[in-house]
DNA sequence: TTCTACCTTAACCCTCTGTTAACCATCCTT
DNA sequence: AAGGATGGTTAACAGAGGGTTAAGGTAGAA
């Protein structure tokens, strides 16, 4: 079930969307104000965020912004007044996934909604591969019922991979992955793929985690 | 500068169109029925295309999947009546990437042109001819359901070259695809190009990968 | 402080891949 | 028939890519 985090001021609006989201479905959570919109969406397990322009104490903008620099990679449907042009062109750079001019029709947000929701097929309490899984919640990863213990790159670097599974995943977007801009001179990354096997694939009987010659690595079940 | 397909029928609103969007700076060519369409598509160049959903000869649905069938990942906005949402829906499946509700605001428009025209699409997954298969997600190659081992060249050309299909495409154009600007002095690419034969042709039983000679190569199945 | 866990780095290995320069075949031109 | 242009085939070598190991370094915990 979808489950979605709004920030807005006008009360009257939040009620509506509101109701007309529940008829869909969709679980709608609020906040009335940009602070406490940072604070619900840190406490995080929202597929996407829907954030009002304009907003009391923080705007929308900014909290987006904030957001982003902490990592926080959640979908973000932005919300703008009639005319605002150039709002929207900052809300992209911002790190925006899509915006919706007020008024709008509520079938129109869903219907992006649920785009959005699919984009980043969030469902992020537990990624999973095989009889590998890691559960976001409590920071575990266990294989076939083992738990498995990571060091703090090993963790990123799996993340990564399961939300990217099965597809490849290059080494420069794991290497931006783990460590942003600020990437190490030399041979880091191969060395904690290297720790990473030995740790979620030396111990079982077949390999999940492999290397794709020239294009990088990618986690799933072998054939 | 920015430079746009617009495939639509009604001629008063393709007009308006672009007139508005060459005020903005961007350039705007048009197709008035969806085979029009289809064929000013495929000759390329455009960094955004603009479809409405339903045309005369091939709507606007149709056109887009044949496009993302042939390798074409050009980000695509798909314009849409009123109440379609069913229609938006199966439009992302379909492979769209945006859409807009008729009849939509000017500023609109130009605002999420200018959003797509930063990224490519990603819709495309999977590039064919034949009974070869290249599959973009998990980076396999397969023909008749064989799997087979490409190098990193001989992936790039394969990939230029289906993309292409069944055009030709020259040895310049290929020598480009896989070294940008810093081609090697040598004969480099008629070997690359005989190790691709060696295999996805020579195991098999009609060759897909064809000399013209004077011309270059193409990809697709012999008449 | 010492201990521990973890990250970075460099070195080594082996395999695979790319470049190169040959040589060969065919066709076209003169 | 000779010679050049175009395209195909082969093998040698150098270098890149990828896997493995071990030696410091750093930060936080005890």
């Amino acid at each position: 079930m979808l489950n979605v985090l709004l920030v807005e001021d006008d009360l009257d609006l939040a009620d509506t969307v509101i109701q007309y989201l529940e008829l869909e479905g969709i679980r709608c959570d609020h906040g009335a104000n940009g602070m406490a919109g940072l604070q619900l969406a840190k406490e995080g397990g929202y597929q996407v965020l829907l954030l009002d322009l304009n907003l009391p104490r923080l705007d929308g903008l900014s909290l987006c912004e904030q957001l982003r620099a902490s990592g926080d990679d959640t979908p973000i449907l932005m919300l703008t007044a009639r005319d605002g042009l150039n709002d929207k062109l900052a809300g992209f750079e911002a790190g925006t996934d899509d915006y919706l001019v007020k008024p709008f029709a509520l079938q129109e947000l869903v219907v992006r909604l649920e785009a959005l929701a699919r984009r980043r097929s969030g469902q992020v309490r537990k990624l999973s591969c095989a009889d590998l899984e890691m559960n976001l919640s409590d920071k575990t990863v266990t294989r076939n019922g083992v738990t498995l213990k990571l060091s703090p790159i090993g963790w990123k670097l799996l993340e990564s991979l399961l939300r990217a599974s099965p597809e490849v995943m290059s080494r420069q977007e794991l290497e931006e992955a783990v460590w942003g801009d600020d990437i190490p001179d030399s041979n880091s990354l191969k060395v904690h793929i290297f720790n990473l096997r030995k740790v979620i694939d030396a111990p079982f009987p077949r390999n999940l985690l492999h290397t794709i010659p020239g294009h990088g690595f990618a986690i799933h079940e072998d054939k």
